[in-house]
Parts: C-alpha cells; sequence; structure tokens
DNA sequence: CTGAAAGCGCTTACAG
DNA sequence: CTGAAAGCGCTTACAG
C-alpha cells in the first residue's frame, strides 16, 4: 500500500495550499480555471482519495442516509428500496440499508450506528412495537426521519405508504363480482397498522355488499409462502365452504394456491385467490395471480424526494400521504361455481 | 435539537478529562472502576452520541464493511447476506449493502464510496467484465476484498463459492439411481464460468455411469420460471424420448414442471425433475422438488469470517475455496419407468 | 485568486 | 490512576 495521498500532498507537489486544492476539487468558482485543471489531473495522477470523514467532521453532513425495513430480501420491499435506491444516487447520496426483522433492539442500534456515522437522515418502515423515543432519538440529534410502508401511531412524521384498506376492497370487491358470497381472508395481523386497515377494508367491502361478516372466515397470521401453503389446510376445512380467498399479500396467495392444487383442487377455477403486491412471480405463477399492485415505486420516490427535500431546508408537510392501489386482474380468479366435493375425487 | 454532547462536555460536567471520559467508555482498564461507572451513567444521563468519524478519523478503522452483490433483493443471495450479516453483527461492525446490477461502473462508485468512508474491508460478489484494476483499487488503499458467489479471472483473492460441478453431479447421479438413461439439461449457459462448471458436472457424471453424452439432450438458455415453463415444448419432441431433467435452478424446474404439467404429463411420476439452490419455493411447489442445496448460509458465513480474520491480522490462504453442496430429495423424482404415449392420452 | 490558521471530536503516547 | 497536548484530514472564515 502507498503512501497515502491527502490534500496536503497534492498542494505540496504543486506549491499550492489546502485551502486551494480543496476548493479547486469541488468545483468552486473561487479558484481559477487552468489551476483547477491542474490540481484535478495531479490528484487523479497520485490517485487522490478523498476522506469523507474528516470532512463530515469539519462539515456535519455526511452524506449518508439509512434505510432501514424489516428484511431488505423480502420482495414486498424491492420495489421501494429500487425507487429510493435511484433517487439518492441521483443525489450523490450513500445509503446504507439494514434489517430489523422487527426487534426493537435491532432497530434502535441501526439508528444508533447511524447518528455515530452522522447520518443525514433515515427511511424507515418501523419494527413492530417500535417505542417513540425511538425515533425521536434520531430527530433530537438532527437526523430527519421519514416513514414507509408502515405508519406509527403517536409520530407526525411525514409517512408514505399504499391505502390498504382501498386496496383490499378492491380485490373484495372484484369478488364479490363475480359472484363469490364465501369469501375468506388469509394471513397478516392486527399487531400493524397495515394489517387492521387490510382486515378493515375487506370487512367494508363485504358491508357495502351486505354480505355479513363472518370472523371465523379470516385465517391470520400467514405473511409468507411457506405460511400460504399451511394455511391452505384450515381453509378448505372451513365448514363455511369459502369459494375465494383474499390473501395477505404474494406470497401467502402462491402458497395457498399451492397448497389448494395439493389437495387436489384446482386454483383459479374451484376456488378464486387473490394477492397483494403485484410481485414479479404474480405474473408468471400458474394459474396467474389476480392482484393488487401497491404502487411500491412511487412510495419510494414519494419518501426519497420528501427526505431530500427537508435536507435542503423545504419542508414537506408531515403527515400521511396515501398512496392509491390498483387493480391487476390475471387468471386465478374466475366467476363462482358451486365447489366440487373432494370427498368424492 | 439539544445541544451537542460531546467527550469535552462529560469531561467538564464531571471535573475529568477527556482522555479519562474516552478511555472509560471504552471499558479500558486504566480507568478506575468507580471512576468508570460514574461517567457511563453521565454519558448515559446526557444523551451521549459517540463521533464516529472523529475516532475513525484518528484511529484509521471505521468498522464498516462494504457488502456489494449483483441485487440485494434476489433470493439467490438471500441466505449469503442474512449469514455475513449475522457474522458482522457479532463483531460490531456496520455493513453497507449495495446493488451493482452488473454494471462495473456501478460497482466502482460503490467501492470508491466504501473508501472515502474508511470502510475496513469489502465482501463482493464481482459484476460481469469486472476489470482487475477495480479490485486493486480496493487492495492498495488497505481495504481488503473477499470474493463470493462467482470468480474472477485473475485475480488471486479468497473466494468462496459452491461447488457447481459436484453438486449438478450429485443430481445426474440421484437421476441415473434411479434407473433413467436418457437425461436432459435444462438451461444456463456458457458464457459464466458456472454455466460451464454445471454442465461439465453433468456430463462427467453420465460419462462415470457409461451413459453415452448427447449433446443435443441439452437444452441452453433459460434461467427463469418463464423459459423453463417455454423450454417444456422443446423437451418433450425431443426424439430421444427423455424421463428425466437437471435443471440449471430451481426456477427453471417449476416452470418445467409447469409446462410438463400442462401438456398432460405429471411431473415427478411421468418425468423426473431436479433443480438447483433449493429456494423456500422448493419444498411447496407441487410436486415437492427434488434440489440441490448451495449452502448458501456456509458461503456468507465463511466469507465474513475470513475478511474479519484479515482485519484482525490472520491471514487466511488466498484462492478459491469451495463449498460442498448437498441433495434434497423431494416428490419431483422417482424410479425410471417406460413413458406413457401421449398420443394415446 | 490564493494562503495561514483554527477547529470539527476523537485517541494516543507521554508525563506525572 | 488521571491530565495536557498533539494530530487524524478536511473546510471555512478571514486576510491579503
Amino acid at each position: 500500500m502507498a503512501q497515502k495521498i491527502k490534500l496536503s500532498t497534492i498542494a505540496d507537489s504543486l506549491g499550492l495550499s489546502t485551502a486551494t486544492i480543496s476548493l479547486a476539487l469541488r468545483d468552486s468558482p473561487l479558484v481559477a480555471s487552468d489551476t483547477r485543471d491542474k490540481i484535478k489531473e495531479q490528484a487523479r495522477a497520485l490517485g487522490y482519495i478523498y476522506n469523507r470523514r474528516a470532512a463530515s467532521l469539519r462539515t456535519s453532513r455526511s452524506g449518508i442516509i439509512g434505510v432501514v425495513v424489516h428484511d431488505v430480501m423480502n420482495p414486498f420491499y424491492g420495489e421501494i428500496l429500487k425507487a429510493i435506491e435511484s433517487e439518492l444516487d441521483r443525489s450523490r447520496h450513500t445509503f446504507i440499508l439494514s434489517n430489523h426483522y422487527d426487534s426493537v433492539e435491532k432497530q434502535r442500534t441501526f439508528i444508533e450506528t447511524l447518528l455515530q456515522l452522522g447520518g443525514d437522515g433515515v427511511i424507515m418502515s418501523p419494527a413492530i412495537g417500535t417505542p417513540v423515543e425511538d425515533i425521536r432519538l434520531a430527530e433530537q440529534n438532527g437526523m430527519p426521519a421519514i416513514l414507509v410502508a408502515r405508519t406509527m401511531d403517536g409520530v407526525d412524521l411525514p409517512t408514505y405508504r399504499g391505502d390498504d384498506s382501498y386496496g383490499i376492497s378492491l380485490a373484495t370487491n372484484h369478488l364479490i363480482g363475480l359472484g363469490h358470497r364465501v369469501i375468506a381472508m388469509i394471513g397478516g395481523t392486527d399487531q400493524t397498522s397495515t394489517g387492521r386497515d387490510r382486515y378493515q377494508g375487506y370487512v367494508d367491502a363485504l358491508r357495502k355488499a351486505n354480505i355479513e361478516v363472518d370472523p371465523s372466515l379470516r385465517i391470520p397470521g400467514p405473511r409468507t409462502m411457506q405460511g400460504g401453503f399451511e394455511a391452505a389446510v384450515n381453509f378448505l376445512s372451513l365448514p363455511q365452504k369459502p369459494t375465494a380467498a383474499v390473501c395477505w399479500n404474494d406470497l401467502v396467495a402462491i402458497g395457498l394456491m399451492n397448497g389448494i392444487a395439493r389437495a387436489g383442487l384446482i386454483p383459479g377455477q374451484d376456488i378464486s385467490v387473490t394477492g397483494y403486491d403485484d410481485l414479479e412471480q404474480a405474473s408468471i405463477s400458474t394459474p396467474s395471480l389476480t392482484t393488487v399492485s401497491n404502487q411500491q415505486a412511487d412510495v419510494g420516490r414519494l419518501a426519497a424526494r420528501a427526505l431530500l427535500d427537508r435536507l435542503a431546508g423545504s419542508h414537506e408537510p408531515d403527515g400521511l400521504h396515501l398512496i392509491k392501489p390498483e387493480m391487476r386482474i390475471r387468471q386465478s380468479t374466475s366467476p363462482y361455481k358451486p365447489l366440487r366435493d373432494l370427498a368424492k375425487a
């Protein structure tokens, strides 16, 4: 490893001061253009690497933005993260990604680390049970926070997420429109605002169509493909014999369809199934999945932009910004027909 | 936002020097234990936040480790990343994740950013076409690099990845052991080392069993579920009438099984199919998929540990470390029986 | 248009 | 066991 090159190395080699070098490398108009060109040329030739820690110690701006969600590898966050990434790239910010796996502890550690690194801001999908103090920790130390995908009670931060209640009502209405009357809801939990909102959207849609709401048609819990697969057994043994299922998300829906197929029924024909999220997998599953697009790219883009605006000094109004979901109709839903008797098969 | 708390704030409030505070907070035995307790108590009370940039400027250690792969959201990297994360968490390192999407440009920007932040090391699955200079850039500036999942020609860095040739031979031998003799290979490409290795593993296994290798039994190309689905038509019209297929990965295998089912044959009974990767979906597909586990968790764990060892001063031998894959036998493979004539059905 | 000097908040020999 | 002081590599008023 060669000798470390720093501003003073360049300054000495050119007979200039570090101040001039510093200004030139950042394209300050204070430096004559030919001096600047000479300096940049020399920096390149010496293999100079800008030391951000030193700069940020001085300026108290790090260019770092933290992003923490439940699980980066979960495709649900894929589009949100990609949209955030592309917004942040454009403004030359570095983004630090982390999972909290719904551990409040892990999330707090991340926020503390980010503060230690001098993070300029944080975009988070808060862990279940996040105490308000953890959010305040960020804000009080000058690190603005923006929420995505999940709401938090008791804080008035800018929050960007899909309109879940509206989105689920789209799916439910679609099934009702096809003639289904016994419609189960599979997956999700009351512990998150999203879970409550989606269940509420389902309930509201049924009520509006004058269909009695039967709480035992709800199978809460599943959030993964595996979970949906396992839920198929409970679903198929419901005494009400549902002919359709509104699922928490695409993964649950795909898992449920696999479970239904395993039991000898044909998903999409015998049982109509809807998903939520419109993942890439939704369009190529067999049958292709009727689902709700969350418009996740919009969620991510708007959240990132809101943070950048705030860092630039302009203050977007706080509070909830709901993005309207859209229906994607495919092969996993079909008009109602009476359920085949499995015992006969 | 309250007044910024720093070491000197604590020092002044307690009538001590910053040196003592610094040592106490890091549990130095040089500080009397009751002094230390008092200091820690006060730090907590004041809401002190450790400034890592200042510390790292002084020590030239940042605690930051970069991880860059093709696409964080791609499930192929999921287990690798989780294993790296948990190793790094344990050693209290911060990890910065990034996608390069096989853009050499984006990958170089990431390495430069990491150097600017004083990254201690980097774990990478190099972008296709990465020039050796980009890797040297890291090493020459004192930032050791470890490779995962992909090999790079011309560099002698520690590299951790699955033994693809061995893995595919496991799958092929499994089918041979079940009595199959006409076995097709679906998907993959000769453009990557992985593609060449997997085809070679298939060829070697056949040769060892004295089965003649017929190049027209290879259908290269498919890497997605959609691709596997479309390949079913070609597969079923092969004049050699294969009774089994070794697939490039789980997605291709699942797609192929869907295509086989669509044509009226029963995958797992009429045609045996193997996958590769052992994704979550493999165990819940219908039929459940016999596949090869890449042992991705081992890849990630060993790579992270190799980097940490190197940072701690001990030098693992460079070069390629191949992780042995393992067979997962499920329902998509069964003993050979003559192929049903579809024309009759 | 360029330079001298202070200071961001730590850690680390060194001294006592 | 504790303190005084230098220095990590930048940026930023300020002076010229």
